[in-house]
Parts: structure tokens; sequence; C-alpha cells
DNA sequence: GTTTATGATCGGTTTTGCTTATCATAGTTT
DNA sequence: AAACTATGATAAGCAAAACCGATCATAAAC
């Protein structure tokens, strides 16, 4: 059964004449008058008394417009339950960010993105990467930030921008003094918990042997850089919570050579609202641009 | 916009499996894929994520299927009432039914019409037939019980049976003895107020001439014989009616030459649910053949 | 590496929604 | 009485769509 023959249905009762409810409609009246006589032998029921100068609705027919205008109610709200979905900007985006990043980059973010785009909200979710995959891949995410490359089969990723690391000291660290850190002098680098990818990245940057023997595996950053000022070792940090350590007790130096990662944003290939995630990607880059002194543009 | 296309929907969003909810709906895969791509364009927004091992509900996709829901399901209740309106015997049928008949024969026809069809209900209206068949035109009655012959371009009419006319004397009347009355006998007869078929037909059985000189213009039948048992005149009574007044002060004598009025189901030709009549004639007929002493079957 | 599962695409056939032209009937006007 | 008007039904034809079978593309499974 088609909706439309349910209008035609309560137009010709509202007019109790063919011709006219055709006109309404814009149809031809022997359309019209086909269509009805479809839509009765739908129903099984006679829906008008017809008679060469009058239109009559039935019994049948005049209990039956009361559905029909029902229906055409409901199939209206949903349309414009779909209108309003339209707006791929619109409707909560649900974003998860690695533990590294979220905590100093979502405070620069979220005020420049609700200026960009008031009618979408965000809902965070703050995970190491493995896990964050997992729930894109699952739909309980629609995007992520993290700061390693995925499969580029299965995701769909963006470089937005490229954050180096810098060398966090003591206030008193013997290497405090020098104005750039080489890699390999360092011998005491505290290192987080398992699963996060700065780990990784770190014994990357400056080898498995500049790790401090005894590791506290801290838990976040914020945590690891006390653990640095309280004088149990020195750490890597990545340009953006660099940014933030300002008033901490530490001394922060650039790497010799300098070591990097790349934030991207990740999402399925599937992902309809793509639009949303460029706003995303937009703000995000525009944002990380006002801290350039630590930063540098990506390349790819 | 098609419910089948809502169907489709709701089927793929249950199955999450385009192939299984083709099955379901018995439509081939292609055909869904492409009726539900459709549905998408239609509402301008994707309804799901669609990959090659996995089809997700966008959360677009996840509201509209509740309105995709209550549209479908409003959608089927106006199917219920169809198929519950299918029945022509089913739901009132309004019955118009002249003065001079409805005190007679509804009681007659009442519980034998209950017996053959307990699921439909009669509203009565009781009036003169000129406004019993303005009410028919205006579709405020369905049929009506008359006994005079309708326009036949407007109106069918089915004839039922065959009512005599009964003479109806006091009982010290100067012709209460005769066996038969002769309608030229007659001299002072009363009729009904003006309007009433009856006292129309009364005149054409005897003539102007036997009609009282100050007539009562009485407004029920029941009256008019009251006045006759109070011997204030005479009067022609229908069959049906002489059959009730069996314990009246009165006596009830055929006339001569016989004159009679035959009774008629009119309805309006383009009424949808003359099987409902049909059962009406059916009962009606049987009904009054056990009344047979005083009337006779219709010719026509 | 082959097989299996899955949705999309392609080339057709049938169905159906639509139009214009025409008819039938009943009022209305001349 | 004859022509005109209004109205819904019918007929013929066409274009869009719904539908199917076959096939393709991809990714997971064995």
């Amino acid at each position: 059964m088609d909706l439309q023959e349910l209008r035609y249905f309560v137009s010709v009762a509202k007019h109790r004449h063919f011709t006219r409810a055709a006109q309404e409609c814009h149809i031809s009246q022997p359309n019209l008058s086909g269509r009805l006589r479809k839509l009765e032998d739908e129903l099984g029921v006679p829906l008008f008394e017809r008679s060469n100068k009058k239109v009559a609705l039935t019994a049948a027919g005049a209990r039956i417009l009361l559905h029909a205008r029902r229906v055409l109610d409901e199939a209206a709200q949903m349309q414009a339950a779909a209108l309003s979905s339209r707006d791929p900007l619109l409707g909560p985006l649900k974003l998860g960010v690695i533990p590294t990043l979220a905590p100093y980059l979502m405070p620069l973010l979220l005020d420049p993105l609700r200026a960009a785009c008031p009618q979408m909200r965000i809902e965070l979710w703050e995970d190491l990467t493995s896990p964050l995959l997992d729930r894109l891949r699952d739909h309980a995410l629609d995007a992520a930030l993290i700061a390693t490359p995925v499969d580029v089969k299965e995701f769909t990723s963006v470089p937005l921008f490229v954050e180096k690391f810098v060398v966090a000291l003591p206030l008193n660290h013997k290497l405090a003094k020098m104005p750039s850190i080489i890699a390999e002098m360092l011998y005491d680098l505290l290192v987080l918990a398992d699963g996060h990818c700065l780990s990784d990245q770190v014994v990357a940057a400056c080898g498995q042997d500049s790790i401090a023997r005894e590791s506290f595996q801290a838990a976040s950053l914020d945590t690891l850089v006390n653990l640095v000022a309280a004088g149990y070792g020195t750490t890597l940090v990545p340009g953006l919570a660099a940014g933030a350590m300002k008033g901490r007790s530490i001394v922060l130096r650039p790497l010799k050579p300098p070591a990097s990662r790349t934030v991207r944003l990740a999402s399925r290939p599937t992902f309809p609202r793509s639009q949303a995630l460029q706003v995303i990607e937009g703000v995000i880059r525009r944002v990380v641009q006002k801290h350039e002194r630590v930063l540098t543009m990506p390349q790819s």
C-alpha cells in the first residue's frame, strides 16, 4: 500500500469530489478514481458511495479515514525526524581519544568546536589505542584520535598534526643544564604502563637501554611527570602535553635527534557522517596551529 | 513512499542482514538493496552503515526505525479495521419505517432478524414517507420501509408483501353485522393527518365521498382505532396493523372490492451493503408469511 | 589458496502509476 | 425538446518502478 493512496483518500473524503481532490493532489481525475478503486480493493471495503451527483463516505470509510489520517501523521513525523537527522553535524559524535592526548588536547578543542558547530555534541571516551579501535569496529565509537598508524584496509585515518617529543627532567638533574638532550645520554627514562603507544614510541626514539631499570609503569602522563619532578627519573613528553606542563617543577629540553608522533583521526571508511569528522579535523588543525612553538605541522 | 519499503527497512534492521531480510520479505536480495537505497534517498538520510561483514543502524536509522514501526502499526490497525468492516452485515443499518407500519411490523421483525444475523444492529427511524426519502437521499438512512412506489431513477425499491385493507367499525355500527363491507357504503371514514400515505390510499380505495365530514386527522393509527372504538366513525386498517387489533373493541370486516398496499424496501442504488438489505428482505418475507390470514404475497 | 558469505551492480521483464481522450449519466439552460 | 455542463468511469498508451536472475567484488574462513 502506498502512502500516496491514503493521501488521495483523505483528499477525496475532504472534498467529497473526485475532480477537485484530483486537482489538490496534482493528478488527473481518472488516475484518482483508479487509485481509490485500488485502495478499496486492497482494503476489501468500499470507502465511498459514488453517484453522479454525490460522493459520500460509507460507514467503513469513515472509520478507516481516521486510521488513514493517523498513518499519514506518523509518516510525516518520520519524515520530520529524517529531516532533522539529515544534518550530519547533528547528533552526538562518539569520539575516542588516547590518554596521552585527551587531557591536553580536549581542553583546547571543546570551546572552538562548540563555536564552529554548536549543534554537534561530542561524547568522549578515553582509552588505550587497541580498545579504542575495538570500539570503533563495533560502532561503539564513531572516530578516534590516536597516535599510531592503523590498518588502512579496516580504518580510514587522517593525519592531523605532528607533535615532537620533549625531554622532561627534574630541576636538579645532571642533564638539566644542557640546552638540548641527546637521546643516547638518557639512562633513567620512566615510561607508562603497557598498551600506551607512547611507551613504544619512547623506546623507539631512545632505545631500550635508556629506560630506567626499575620502571614505574605509571598509569598516566600526569603521574609520570610528577614522578620526574620528584626526581625518580626522566621521561619524554609529547609536545601538546609539554605545553601544559609550564607550572611544574621540571625542566623541558628538546631531544636530539628530534623524534615525534603523528596524531591521526581514525574512523570506519563506511561512517556516513564524514562532514562531522571534517569539521573536527579542521578545528583541531586550527587549534594546534596556535601552539606552534612546540609543534610542527604534519608532512603528509 | 510505500509501506512495503518500511517493512523492508524494519526487517533489515531486525536481521542486520540483507539476504536474510530479503528471504523474510520474499523478495530478492538485489531488490531489497535497491529499495532500501531508495528509502534512504527519499528520507535523505543513510539508515544503515554497510560493510561486507556488518550491517549497522546509523543513529538516524535507529531514530527513524521507531517511527517506521509506528507507521506500520497504524497501517496494520487500519487494515484490521477494514477487515472488520468487510462484512456488509456488520455495523448498524439505519432503517426508516413509516408510522403505519413500524409499530406492527417491527415487533415481529426484530427477534427473527437477530436470530438470522446477530451481528447486525438496526437503528430505527420512524417518519412519514417524504422525510424518510429525504433522509435516504442524504445518507442519514440506509434503507426505508414504505408503502408507496418511489422514483425508480433515484431509488431502488423491492416489493416485500401486500397488505389488504380491512374495515374497522365500532361494535355497534350499523354496518357491523355485514360479513364484508362494500366500499361505497362507507360514509364516516376517519383518516390520518396529511402526509401519511395511508390517508391517500384510503381515499383512493373508497373515494373522497366516504370520508367523514369533520375528519379528525389523527396522528397515529392507534389513535385512529381508538376513535373508531369510541364510535366516532370507521376507518381502513392495513392488514398487519389489523392483526394487532385483536383485543380492541372494534369489528374488522373485509373490504369489497379488496384494496391493498404494497410494502417496499427502498434504498439508494449505490448503497454498497446490499447483502444486509437482502437479509432484511428475506426475514420480512418469512415473518409476514406466518400472518397469511390477513395478508397475501406480492405479485411482482 | 580455495571456498564461503555477503552486499552491490547489471540487463532484462512485468507491474503500475500516470496522462489524454472518450463515454455515460444526470442536471441545467436555452 | 435540445443543447450544454458537471461528474465519475473507462480505454489506450507510455514512462517509471519494482522485481528477478546472473554476476561481480570483497573479505572472512578453512
